[in-house]
DNA sequence: CGCATTGTTGACAAAGTTCAATTTGCGTGG
DNA sequence: CCACGCAAATTGAACTTTGTCAACAATGCG
């Protein structure tokens, strides 16, 4: 029953939440508890049984699986407002698909079981709204399935870099800073971490972007799809 | 408002409707209407808003979506008991993922959007069900695209063959019977249609299939994963 | 019987991955 | 404050896998 900070309950738009009154989305809130993670902070696992139901407050968690050759696939990065760990909303949960880890210092709002159930069970929007994130993230799931076989890899690491840009960029007269290294912008748009730099060169020099260590510039995000 | 016969009540299980009584399951189905459908006969189109929530009867539906270059990507193949078009079940439904196709003669069962909605009022369950269902179908896709990274072609098409073989193939003593073309198989396995026919070729020598015309035939399920 | 669908096979090319060898940039500790 | 060391990024070259294309065979339906 951690108090929540006054200004991450009025500024954030949490999906998970919509369609609540001001009131009930305050009282889901003061439910939860907050938990303060450190860059590198595991918070669940691949393959366990969902316990817990996150909300990002902020910073930013990668949520991501390994293939059986121990390469990684960032399925996701959630940015503040965004939920993992839905499973949690049933009955019988089924098992977490990807494993959670904080990129940066950052909070999270946490539920156990019991607690999102009841909540769930009181306030039914949440499953209805879970329902959506879930279809939603199933729709991009599909989209990237699907964009493996059409064009290129460029293509696709555009559109990953684009997509991270416009959820976590920071916007500044230059163009959109995306705070990023190759290799997780290869896991998030599968392609090796060669591939990725190669691809981030040739925007380079073509003045598209501006590299720097851990960070990219996007200064045209239109030219990088041409 | 079509009465439904009476051995598919009883006989499937439908995943959609576990957790309510037999009352219950008996009104829901009798709220849906009854859609025979004949081979090749689309129900859905991808991109579509979802007006309509659907259940197999019998039958085989396929779901797919092309990617931009025109290649069919076969989502999954539904048999009996399964349900999509579950975005009809938000209140704003988004789009349908993917466009359904029955591949033989067989039954559907159809509610619309405000019937359905309705009856998820009522019982609550069946959102509860739904929220699963995604989010299984979220771990078979997230599965599916982590094998395209690991091992071969081979690997994927022995999984996508063992999951259409257990979900809809034939048992007889010999083995395994599955209905399906070279051409479903690599969508469903993301490869292409000269690729699986040269894998099944392969099993077929080695002895782990038999092939007839638009039929494999697994005699060993587990070989085909060496 | 003929046509459409399904399946087969070989030659070939393209696209990335892999690997090894370096380079660059940043933080830490002495 | 400098030097060291590590993590990130780069680059070239060889390799491998699988898709593409073309030609053809087999099957079954109308």
């Amino acid at each position: 029953m951690t108090p929540v900070p006054s200004e991450t309950q009025s500024n954030l738009a949490i999906p998970l939440l919509v369609g609540l009154g001001p009131s009930e989305v305050e009282n889901v809130l003061a439910q939860g508890r907050t938990l303060k993670v450190a860059p590198k902070t595991r918070v669940c696992t691949g393959g366990d049984k969902a316990e817990y139901l996150f909300v990002v407050l902020s910073g930013k968690v990668k949520y991501s699986r390994l293939t059986a050759e121990g390469d990684e696939i960032i399925l996701r990065l959630f940015t503040p407002g965004e939920s993992f760990g839905l499973a949690t909303l049933l009955p019988d949960p089924l098992n977490y698909l990807g494993t959670a880890e904080a990129l940066f210092a950052g909070e999270l709002l946490v539920w156990d079981h019991d607690e999102i159930s009841r909540l769930a069970d009181h306030y039914h929007q949440i499953k209805t709204n879970a329902l959506r994130i879930a279809l939603r993230l199933l729709g991009a799931l599909s989209d990237r399935h699907a964009s493996l076989f059409e064009g290129s890899t460029r293509y696709r690491v555009a559109h990953a870099l684009i997509d991270v840009g416009r959820r976590s960029g920071k916007i500044h007269p230059q163009g959109i800073d995306v705070h990023i290294t190759n290799e997780q912008l290869g896991a998030l748009a599968d392609v090796s971490r060669f591939t990725a730099s190669r691809i981030l060169s040739g925007w380079n020099k073509a003045g598209v972007v501006t590299k720097e260590r851990e960070t990219v510039c996007i200064h045209s995000p239109e030219s990088l799809l041409c």
